[in-house]
Formats: structure tokens, sequence, C-alpha cells
DNA sequence: TAATATTTGTTTGTTCATTAAACAAACCAA
DNA sequence: TTGGTTTGTTTAATGAACAAACAAATATTA
């Protein structure tokens, strides 16, 4: 009766990640013939004959000669062409601007960074990281790579529909359209999202949640961001926003946080909250004096050093990690019982000082959710690290052309 | 590419909710043309006239007469008629069997309610709800309206799909198979699912959240469960379990919660907060003298006596209710980051002590809240009451009937 | 008053994703 | 040789939607 098929001008959008996905998956674990592709979709041949029909028209699925030991007619093997084409990820955060060249198998050839300061004017931030992207186009067009499209990962409110930046408090930008001058400058079809949105993207198609009915994705850094993808459709949230998961109060008790409330997720457990303890333990048990592996002066510390403290071996470092992912742990364990996910990913910062944090982390999200909400359920790092919103930008793009396929002359 | 629209056997089943719900709240909100319908789903006129041209076919929709101070040729209007059909929503839940007959406008013409317990064996329930459900059937059938389907709202781990019952923890069942028997046995549609949803979807259609494009909905009884929806679409969770928003930690130093942890939303702040709050004062202030409104013994103490005893004046109660506000408005402020819905919705026991309870949670979540998460977002009571989930599962019907309209020979 | 503009609902044809069913090709096993 | 099985394609059909044209009824304007 009602039918989910719209024009890009419809106001329904819903979108099947989960065929797309389910595509994406199968073709990467194996070549299939068809009639195999067929099966594990759900559709006929016809049909899967049809979808694929445009990615090898494409030159993005290769045909591979028959190697059949079976019973009937030798089918033609279908895979992923690695070499189909490239996407460019990029990822314009607060403190630095990185821009990944991935092709279709989604692996990242190239990448680049630039650090950044939200202090720089806007115009000088863009032209920067335009130069990041022609760069990138150039090492796509060296290897003869096909250029699918530009994804674009950012720190803040998103209109995915128009491309466009509402608004974003850390860098302190408003309403800046990045579709239509990117598209038109770089001739390729451009996508924005939100930072978390993009990195779960990422690792829904390309990384550790890769096919996950139900996941969500923490970006565990400065704040506590987050990102939840259901049956392969990103929960966005009523205005767009990505869940601030970090503002979920965990102790009434607790430190003041930057929103102005206490005891703030983010603020108890994030590394923020290491940093914080360090600082206090060394004044207080030391005296001010500063271990291996931190910085000089005290007012330097940042998580990065604590990690590499806790690696030489610190026992201070790795107390106050312990806490930390004792406190994280907690919080996924509450996060596993309101969204009952298949996954839990975490990227971010955090995974500086992953070998503190992540098995205690582990253990204590397992043992304090509820019984049936563990069951099943993984809480696992991103396999994307730091890039995790740039490739998710590039997945974005990949997104795309698996749920519809561009043929070259169609590009728009 | 990849369209949307399966056959009932395929995997997707991604609904249009959202279209479904614009047509009925459109339709509620006055008499429309067919081009105005049109204008307001973002529809052509003929695909407007498609629609409803089934709902009129079976008499859900009617015609009146012009009535155009407008310009151009006068449309014949339509609306809903309420006479069109009835739906029978059955709430089946731990302590008692709730069943009522709503007509197609939505409004419960007859309800009613048997105790029930647990312990009874589980064919002796089924068999009191049936009689229930048989008696609502009467009743329907003596007022002339056609029965539109059967909805049932189960407190556990519900498979919408097979309509089965896969797992109830609070009465212990488990594979129940409620779809076949009782379609064959009431000759009606059927549609089973989990009661927070039920009630979320009731909420939506016909409620507080009447087309909110996401809001969550809280029933705050002995437990606090959750139901999220987004863009129309019931977020399952990946085995389809109910938000247990109940058990997010909000104090790590907090109360000793039926899940072995501490600290738990619903231990914290729930009515078994406020019973187990009312009874440890008691105690300590008072040496046992019991205020008026509650029981002679503190034992037969239960969060309704509170309530009354709040509204005759005692203070005690109504502070101890004030403490349970703050903390719900904390957590509901904790939701608002996480989701950012356009609305919350409370629902469940606690509503019988709205008045002392109702104020001081929405200021608390709106001033706790982000201000990003909290802007636009209306935090709300239930427009149900006790009704919610027996009207949402009658709403399941009726969503059905808006999405695909069921004619009377097509019933399968 | 006549002509024109506006709005409404219908009809007719088209598109698009998908299915169902029929085929032809290729292979294996008895 | 004769089936049986699997594969990929072709053909026709369906169902939801749109576009465009049309006829009817009203309002506005010349």
């Amino acid at each position: 009766m009602i039918n989910a098929n719209k024009k890009a001008d419809g106001k329904a959008d819903v979108r099947m990640h989960n065929t797309a996905m389910a595509l994406r998956a199968i073709l990467e674990r194996g070549p299939y013939s068809r009639a195999g592709l067929a099966k594990e979709l759900g559709l006929t041949r016809a049909t899967a004959s049809s979808i694929v029909a445009d990615l090898i028209g494409a030159g993005l699925v290769v045909e591979s000669e028959l190697e059949a030991p079976k019973k009937g007619r030798p089918g033609m093997l279908l895979k992923i062409n690695p070499e189909g084409g490239c996407a460019i990820g990029v990822d314009l955060n607060v403190n630095y601007v990185r821009v990944v060249c991935a092709d279709f198998g989604a692996r990242v050839l190239w990448e680049s960074k630039d650090p950044s300061s939200p202090l720089d004017p806007q115009p000088i931030i863009l032209e920067r990281t335009e130069r990041l992207i022609s760069r990138a186009l150039e090492f796509g067009a060296g290897r003869g790579l096909r250029l699918l499209g530009i994804g674009v990962g950012l720190p803040g409110l998103v209109n995915r529909k128009l491309g466009v930046l509402d608004f974003a408090p850390n860098l302190k930008w408003r309403d800046l359209d990045l579709k239509n001058p990117w598209a038109k400058k770089f001739k390729a079809p451009l996508f924005v999202e939100n930072e978390a949105n993009a990195a779960a993207m990422g690792e829904y198609y390309f990384g550790a949640a890769k096919g996950a009915a139900g996941f969500v994705y923490l970006s565990v850094g400065v704040g506590i961001g987050g990102a939840v993808m259901m049956d392969g459709a990103l929960c966005g949230g009523a205005s767009g926003y990505a869940g601030e998961i970090g503002h979920m109060r965990v102790d009434p008790n607790g430190e003041l946080c930057g929103c102005g409330r206490r005891g703030c997720w983010e603020t108890e457990a994030g590394p923020s909250a290491a940093v914080r303890k360090v600082k206090a333990r060394l004044e207080e048990e030391r005296g001010g004096e500063v271990p291996a592996g931190l910085p000089g002066s005290p007012e330097d510390i940042d998580f990065p050093s604590i990690a590499r403290a806790a690696a030489e071996g610190d026992a201070l470092c790795r107390e106050v990690l312990a806490e930390v992912a004792a406190g994280l742990g907690q919080g996924v364990a509450s996060i596993l019982n309101i969204f009952n996910p298949d996954m839990v990913v975490i990227g971010g910062e955090i995974l500086e000082a992953g070998p503190y944090v992540m098995p205690l982390l582990k253990s204590t999200a397992m043992e304090n959710a509820l019984a049936q909400a563990a069951r099943g359920a993984v809480v696992t790092e991103s396999l994307h690290g730091p890039n995790a919103c740039a490739v998710g930008a590039a997945a974005l793009v990949l997104d795309e052309i698996y749920n519809r396929p561009i043929l070259p002359e169609k590009m728009e």
C-alpha cells in the first residue's frame, strides 16, 4: 500500500542498509555465484543478478572463472574488485583534519593528517582541508582509480540530506554548506555526516561491527559521543544530534562537568577523568614529582602521555587507567541494558591506552549488564582506531554505491 | 536499486509507520479533501486517492458533503469513521489481564480487567483471557462494529513476526504461540508485541506522542521499562528486548537492585524506591505510627496507598514522592541526552501519584539535560494511563490497517 | 456576461523493483 | 542415454508510485 521508495525530495528516506550491507559482507567473505548470492540475500536469482549487474557494469565487482566441484552447471564467481574505484574520507575535527583514500575494498591506501585549531578562522581550515583532499585525489588518480565520491565527518549537528553543517559547538561553526561547493569543486558525489555516525558506519561496513543487527559505537575522547545503529540504519535522534551518551549521569555526587551538571559519565570515566585524577594524585601522593613517561610539567599531562607512562610501567597511571576502565565498563553495562545491542564498539583516544583499559572495561561491562542483555553481546575496540571517522566517511560513499550503484555517466 | 517492499516472508520489514501515522493524524485533525491530503503527505493526488480508496471501500473513512468557501471546485471531504470497525487490545500482564474494545477512532468503548497471578498455571490465565476477549467481541458485535483484529501486549521477549512469546521472565513463560491458535479461534488478524512497545505504539498513534518524530516511552511501575521509537519505527534492540532502561546505573553507591547490581535507576527512583523510603522513615521518624491514608500495617504499604496518603496531605509521603520525582527527572535528563527525542512519555503506576511527581519530574529533567537536547523536547504523562498497553495493543491492529488496509474478504 | 484562472478528482500511461515461471546451458550420476 | 541439479537469463506480471492530461465545478476578472 505505502511504499518506501521515494524520490530524493520525498520525506521518508528509509534506506535498506541491511541488504546493501549483506551484499557487501557476502561478497567480501568469498566469491559467490549469482545464485548463491540470491540465496544469502533471500532474493530471487533474477533480482540478485540485476543488483550485481550494475556493480559489474561499473567494474566494482568482477566475475572470475568457474572453480566448481559441485553438482550442476558451474557458475561465474563474483567478487569485489578493490581496484574498481576509490572513495575519499574526510575527518574534519576540532584539533586536526584527517583525510584518507580508500579503495572499493575499504582498504586505506593513503592517509594524511594536518593539525588544526578551533581558533583558526573557518576559511583557513577549509582551505587546508581542500588541499588535503586534492592530494588524496591525486593519489587516487595516480593509482588509476576512479573516484567514487567524497565523504565528510563533522563534529556537530549535520543535515544529512542537504549536506549542511547546522551547528558544531566545539568549532563554533554554523550553517556551513559543504555539499554544493565541494561537489562542484571536486566533481564528485559528496556525503556529509556527523563524526560519530560516520565512524559507526565505518565499523558497520568494514570494521568490528560488520553486519551487526544492532550496535552502539562509542567515541571515547575528550567527551564520550555515541552513535546507535539498529537494523542497519542510524538512529539519529529527533534533531539528528548524535547521542550525547557522555552526559548520562552516573553519580549524583560526582565531579562537575563542563555541561554544568555533576557526575556525567564522560567526566567520571573518560580520558579527561584520567588526566584529572593523575594530576591530583601526583600532587597529593608524590608531592608533584613526575614519573617516567609523563611531561616535565604537570600542566602538560594529557591522555596520550598517561598511556605512555602506563606502558612504561608507572603504577599510578596504571591504577588510574584501571579506575577509568571500570567506570567506562559500568556505563557500557547500562548501554547494554538500554539498547540491547549485539555489539558495543569502543573508539577514540581511549584506545591509546587500550591494553590497560579494554580488558577491564569489557569484563566490567559484561558482569554488570543484565544476563539477557549481555548474552550474545560483544564489547570490542574499533578496528580503525584513529582512522575510524575518516574511514567511516569513506564508507558513506561505498554505502551509497551498494544501495544504488552510480554509473560513471549517471553521476550528478 | 534495492527496494523496501518485501513479501511477508522476506527478511527486511521496514514499515512506513510515518506515512501511515501522517495519514491518521491528518484525517483525525479534521476533514480533508483528497488533494489536501496529498499535499500534506507529499504525494500526488492520484496516490493519495488510491490510498484512501481502500479505506473508503472498507467503510473506515467516509466522504462527507462539500462545504467549501474556497476557490476551485469543491472537494469531497474525508474523515475517519469511528463506526467503521473495532479492534480488541489485550494487556496480558503479570498481575492482571486487561482487555479493551476500541473503535476505529481509537476511542475505548469497553474495557474490563481481571486480576491475575503469576502463580496461576498458564492454561488458566489463557482461558481467562480468552473469556475476556470473547466478551469484548460480543460487545463489538452488539454495537454492529466489524472486527478489525486483535492486538496483544506481553511483558517479555516477543517475536513480532511469528506472533510468539519467546520468554517472559516475570511470568516464567516460554515459547508460547498466541498468533495461530487465537487467530483461528477468534477468526481475526492477530498481532503480538512487547508491552512497552505496544504502549509506545498507542501513545504514538492515539496518545501523547502523536506524530512525534522520535520519542521514548517509559513505563514506570515495579520496574522501569522503556520503548524507543524513531521515525515511526520501534527500535527493538538486537534481540527485540524492550529497553531495560530501568537498569541504567545512576548511583554507584546506591541500593541493591533485584538484578544484583547497585544503584539501578528503577531501584533508586521508581515506585519501589518510594515504598522502601516510606517504610524506612515511618520506622525511623514516627516509630511505626501510620499516617492517614496508609494501610494499618506497614507491610501492606504499596505505591497506590502512598499516592492516596499524599493526596490526603501527608507530609512524609509528599516528601518521598518529591525525592522520587527528582530521581526520575535526572534519569529522564540522561535519556534526553542519549536519545535526543522530541518527547518522553511517562506511563505506568507512577501516574497514580501524578500531581506530586510529574511537575518536579518535568522541571528536573529539563533543567538537567543538555540545552540542545532539551530544546524542543517535551516530557509528559501518558494519555492512556493504566490502559496504555491495552490501547497500544489495539493500535497495533489499526497501524496494520493504515499501512495496508485489510478488506473484509481479503482477511486471512 | 464571457473568459480565464484555480482547484479537485479521475484516467491513462509509465517507471521501477521485484517475483514467478519458463528456458537453455552445463554438469554429474546412474 | 536419460534424468536430475544447478546456474543464469528471459519473459511476463504485480504493485506502488508519479506525470500528465482531462473533465467538472467554482471564483475572479475583463
